[in-house]
DNA sequence: AATAAAATATGATAAAAATCATATTCAAGA
DNA sequence: TCTTGAATATGATTTTTATCATATTTTATT
């Protein structure tokens, strides 16, 4: 479903949302340990998210990453496409060139529906509303 | 989510499903033609399937593949899990180390549900069931 | 301006998944 | 029982994904 490296993405870019902004930026060395991440890994990960847009950063000495109120409305989604591409997540179940529901394959009635709604989920919630939760909560950190 | 193995493996079972039985076996060149996969390569998925008695055959001339009454009640989870293993559907959209209610992530709570509908589908309907769909014309092969 | 501290660009290596190839074994029919 | 046609066992190759390594560029500070 997602990539290592979009699971890694995605944590790296809600540790920032919960430990940076403009102010105080964070190196990919304090990244890459709490979120349990190789450094050069996440570094390459986190260059890809910068030169997307979807993460900010700034080099040299008081540099590092962060997250401006702009990132922070960018929604997971944003995120795997960076990652992983775009269509990874839509491919028929079965391999079938397009899924689509004319002709549907024996597994796209049964199967659909929830995919749909975990993919609208990915679209609409943003790494704002995300954290929201942990911040309440209802979900935990760190990974 | 499914990998490629997997993918072909259902749609090579399915095909079984409807164009075999006891008294007609299949032979693996006239099932990779229509379900659009490389010989070899679905050949070797086969006979994995074979080992775990999910799929039937018998060798040498008039040999091949079929499904008997047993084998058609088996799930496409059951297909699945051979190929691909038991533990790859369930492991964490984050990558924690386990998923679980008590400490979920911040993903867990938005993507769980549908995850669950999708595995418990996977786990009921059974290669009958599926291709009973398509009989009724509500799903369509080939692939 | 010189230095040092950070990201960035680029590419190398390792591991896993996908794909291909073939010698061996078993079963049917002549 | 010999031959032939099939699956089976085994493993090689290729491609993709994951991981690691480092020289270069930019920016703040002295
Ligand atoms: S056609 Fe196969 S999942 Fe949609
Ligand atoms: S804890 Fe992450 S998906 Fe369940």
């Amino acid at each position: 479903m997602l990539s290592n490296s979009s699971k890694y993405a995605i944590k790296a870019v809600l540790f920032l949302a919960l430990n940076s902004n403009e102010k105080n930026k964070v190196m990919v060395k304090d990244i890459s340990q709490p979120i349990n991440v190789p450094q050069a890994y996440i570094a390459k990960l986190l260059q890809a998210l910068v030169k997307e847009k979807i993460i900010s950063s700034t080099r040299g000495p008081k540099g590092g990453f962060y997250l401006d109120e702009i990132n922070l409305n960018h929604s997971i989604m944003n995120i795997v496409n960076v990652i992983d591409g775009e269509k990874k997540l839509n491919s028929c179940m079965m391999s079938l060139k397009k899924c689509n529901e004319e002709k549907p394959c024996p597994l796209h009635n049964i199967l659909s529906p929830s995919r749909s709604n975990i993919l609208n989920n990915l679209k609409s919630k943003t790494i704002k509303d995300v954290i929201k939760e942990v911040k309440l909560g209802n979900a935990f950190l760190p990974l």
